[in-house]
DNA sequence: ACCTATTGATAATG
DNA sequence: TCATTATCAATAGGT
């Protein structure tokens, strides 16, 4: 698979073998991880270059594959120290890996995965459960949903009566004001041009200058505040 | 490289994931090979099949090589050689129980349980996969179902044929038993009370035999085999 | 296990 | 080592 065909020989060129032991080490280890992937295997590969550089891949660990390949074939490995302690550990591990192998497969089956080889009756165990998990997802769900309603609507209840204050103090400084200025123009009647304009206005300048938006409070609260779902929705965003 | 692309990503279907694997296995070995012989090296390679089934090839041998890596790694940490052994495994198991830790938390996620301290967002998301493996779920449960049905329904078919058979075996038994009796009454008409037990029963006695129900046979077999929903339910708990 | 269209790996080259 | 590309090898999907 290249320019051309090459037969399976050491090849002797140094170079070339260097650059051909690069191309394929990573080929071998690329396809060594794939194979663990696609079929959930345990893999390891030890390479030593003829210059005696050490390459290695395991999806797991090579430690762990060595170990399980020593199990395996029942030979006792030249320099492990099998002592009860590292048995033990073993054995710990491997029980370990089994129950996450077991979980594994459960899992798969609740994520809908390799359903292939069950039987009716445990399809419908296992749907029976993905609806009760399900049911409980939205409720947990829709509990959280209304308890940020519950808190947006009392925080809005508490701004709508901070707002009432602030209205009701804003149309008493509004008439302290208007007396104000009836007693200011009261002084100042002789002159009507100046009355006329600030008529207009219907407000003296300090009023409009602490309140700008009086001129629209003249009407009272009841349809500002009336649907709080705006700042509710907001609400909702922010987690 | 094949008839389509694939994403490296586990194999689900159990079949199809074992001939990948054997496949893939010995193009890796192959490789393996073809690396060591080319370029000099020492190559190690050992395959854990999900079935835990051993695989392995050396150009030198497994041993060796194993050896040759245990050395190398020792060199590169000349600490405690006895502790070393049991930290690993230590560490491995660590590993291992956080793994099963992370997944149980999912799994109980999944059924369900401990929902309490997820998010709106993640709430939805887990409600969205419980939504996809249901559909899952279902989808290869009716097919099983249907499948069962299919073949029921073609079981019945061919019973069905077989009783048409059967029918025909049946009159075509009694036109002779009848034939016979007209023969033997035909001799014997003088002796009213023996023709009369016969005919009673309607069939000679060697049919009656033959075909134990043919009594509840004399009406054809329209209303018997219109439905056989009866054997396709008996058919599904059999499974 | 075999077949083959298609993809993937890589030998040659710069 | 990196990039490119023509070419061959591996293999996915089907029988």
């Amino acid at each position: 698979m290249g320019r051309g065909k090459i037969v399976i020989r050491r090849i002797d060129n140094s170079t070339s073998r260097q650059v051909t032991f690069s191309k394929r080490r990573s080929g071998l280890l690329k396809k060594a991880k794939e194979l663990a992937i696609l079929c959930d295997a345990e893999v390891g590969v030890v390479i030593f270059s003829s210059t005696g550089k050490l390459h290695e891949f395991s999806n797991t660990s090579v430690k762990s594959v060595i170990d399980r390949y020593n199990k395996t074939k029942e030979e006792l490995h030249p320099l492990g120290n099998s002592t009860s302690e590292v048995k033990f550990w073993q054995r710990e591990a491997t029980m370990l890996r089994q129950q996450l192998q077991d979980l594994q497969e459960s899992h798969r089956q609740m994520m809908g995965e390799e359903l292939s080889g069950l039987t009716v009756k445990e399809l419908q165990t296992l749907e029976n459960q993905l609806e009760t998990s399900l049911c409980g997802v939205r409720v947990q769900k829709d509990q959280l949903l209304m308890d940020e309603i519950q808190d947006l609507n009392q925080k809005g209840k508490l701004i709508h009566q901070e707002n009432m204050e602030l209205y009701r103090k804003v149309n008493l400084i509004h008439q302290e004001n208007t007396e104000l200025q009836k007693k200011v123009y009261g002084t100042r009647d002789w002159n009507g041009r100046k009355r006329n304009s600030v008529l207009t206005n219907g407000l003296g300048i300090e009023a409009n200058l602490q309140v700008p938006v009086s001129l629209q409070l003249s009407q009272p609260q009841q349809q500002n505040y009336e649907e709080p779902t705006e700042a509710t929705k907001l609400g909702l965003q922010l987690h």
